[in-house]
DNA sequence: TCAATATTCAACCAGATGGTTGACGTTTCA
DNA sequence: TGAAACGTCAACCATCTGGTTGAATATTGA
């Protein structure tokens, strides 16, 4: 029940993961890989990209043994919409405008 | 220690919040009118105004008994800056969108 | 003065979050 | 074949979150 707002900003909410997002924005990445300028466990990273995975942010692939991480920018996209609705807008329904985007943006 | 970033995505992640943050677009309000349309607790929604106002994403002025809420749109920049330097904003439609604004605004 | 109104505070609770460690299943390759 | 690399899982822990209730504080107005 929980929207996909809320798994947005709540994934985006933690500095950890918004720099994943930066590292992912120069290149796909293997787990591994991400987590190596971290100073915390690869099983800390791991949860990390399965928060980020499950807001849609980055999607995973796995080919050998080796897991891929790939920015997922549609649900960046949602997200930022709005805020951008926020910041220039003055009164607007924001149940349609949250409805016109479900119907405008792709995946759901 | 916690970045400004953090509480702001924290803030808009609750769909209560985001839900106060609209109705404040419309305009300024005091705490017992904000909670009004909300099944739950006063004690609740002044804490949900805690958290928002800790992120500075709005105010509270206290005149009287009766203590304001409004809108900070400044906080929301910040994050909506972060958001843009991701740079995916160009891939939804805009001219959908901008329909969408014309069939929202009150007589433009 | 006294009751009603507006709001917060304090204590409590269940569940989520962010981290750890150690064991485990896969895949590679020497 | 078997060790090393890749990544997740499970259990555990401390802390945060979002809600409750009841008492407390401050202000208003009759």
């Amino acid at each position: 029940m929980t929207h996909k707002l809320d798994l947005a900003f709540s994934a985006l909410a933690d500095p950890t993961r918004r720099a994943i997002l930066a590292m992912l924005l120069e290149d796909d990445m293997a787990v591994t890989d991400v987590a190596d300028p971290f100073e915390m466990s690869l099983a800390a990273i791991s949860k990390h990209l399965g928060v980020l995975t499950t807001a849609g942010l980055i999607s995973q692939e796995k080919r050998g043994r080796v897991k891929w991480c790939k920015l997922e920018p549609d649900a960046l996209r949602e997200a930022s919409v709005w805020m951008q609705a926020f910041g220039q807008m003055g009164a607007l329904d924001l149940d349609d405008f949250e409805a016109f985007l479900a119907a405008q943006l792709p995946d759901s």
